[in-house]
DNA sequence: GAGCAAGCGAGCATGCGACA
DNA sequence: TGTCGCATGCTCGCTTGCTC
């Protein structure tokens, strides 16, 4: 099972020292985490180009590195998550360009700078400190917030609020946004957007549902909410989303 | 149909004191 | 230590109206 987290903090510290961007895929093609410049990233990976054509070529070739079908000059570098086990997912770096004045304005790397971009890479993945991850794993909740988190899960596609968690917990309300903050780190209504935002990212591209549709769904009462609360968790738009995962199928 | 910006009001987060 | 009640500032949810 891949860490998401681990994996998405290891991305965010490579793209801080290297100013790259990077993505990561699961094996079936589904993003786990960017972290970069991610518009540009998505839009200028293309269907023919990246994913099918990277994963055929790695599996067969041992190639690594792809030229983009869009643009001149523009390349992606393939590094298996787990080195011993691509079918643990697989990052891709880029764009990148080893021309200085590219026309999309990728970072400018020679390529003899390719094996080092990997190798931090790696380093930065062997050093992350394994200990914070396996603390956030074995995190606990009270019973409180065990109870209050299943609720929600449960009812998430329904209008509840503060108040109705509480009085399902028989606690006071304040005292019930006091704990919650305090076990979870995020505030109840942060959470329950989070939840509902993960939950419409699977009728996003799988169903052909209009974003309307999706939006009550999951517990918004109305599209254009939905939007701006898609957009503030993943940085895209529950279109762009949907268009990035069509690309990868 | 989808995205975006602005404005407004509801209710959330928080701090504090009190109580058992 | 755990819980509750209250007050208050301000964040956030939502609507509206517009463009593409």
């Amino acid at each position: 099972m891949i860490n998401k987290l681990h994996i998405s903090n290891v991305m965010k510290k490579f793209n801080l020292l290297t100013n790259i961007s990077i993505i990561a895929f699961d094996l079936n093609g589904v993003p786990i985490s960017a972290s970069g410049y991610g518009k540009t990233l998505y839009d200028f990976l293309d269907k023919n180009t990246i994913y099918d054509k990277m994963i055929n070529n790695y599996f067969n070739d041992g190639e690594n590195i792809f030229n983009s079908n869009c643009y001149n000059n523009i390349e992606y570098i393939l590094s298996p998550i787990c080195p011993r086990n691509i079918y643990r997912g697989i990052f891709i770096i880029g764009p990148i360009s080893q021309k200085k004045n590219n026309c999309i304005g990728a970072p400018y790397k020679p390529k003899h700078l390719y094996s080092y971009i990997l190798k931090s890479l790696r380093l930065i993945f062997k050093d992350f400190p394994k200990k914070h991850i396996e603390m956030e794993k074995e995190k606990e909740y009270s019973l409180h917030i065990k109870k209050a988190i299943d609720y929600i899960d449960s009812r998430y596609m329904d209008n509840i609020g503060l108040d109705e968690v509480a009085n399902y917990l028989n606690i006071n309300k304040s005292y019930f946004s006091t704990i919650f903050k305090s076990e979870t780190g995020e505030s109840f209504t942060n959470f329950l957007n989070r939840l509902r935002v993960e939950k419409s990212k699977s009728l996003l591209v799988n169903k052909d549902y209009s974003m309307l549709d999706i939006a009550l769904m999951v517990g918004f009462s109305n599209q254009n909410y939905y939007n701006i609360i898609f957009k503030k968790f993943t940085s895209y738009t529950p279109l762009q989303y949907r268009k990035v995962y069509t690309v990868y199928n």
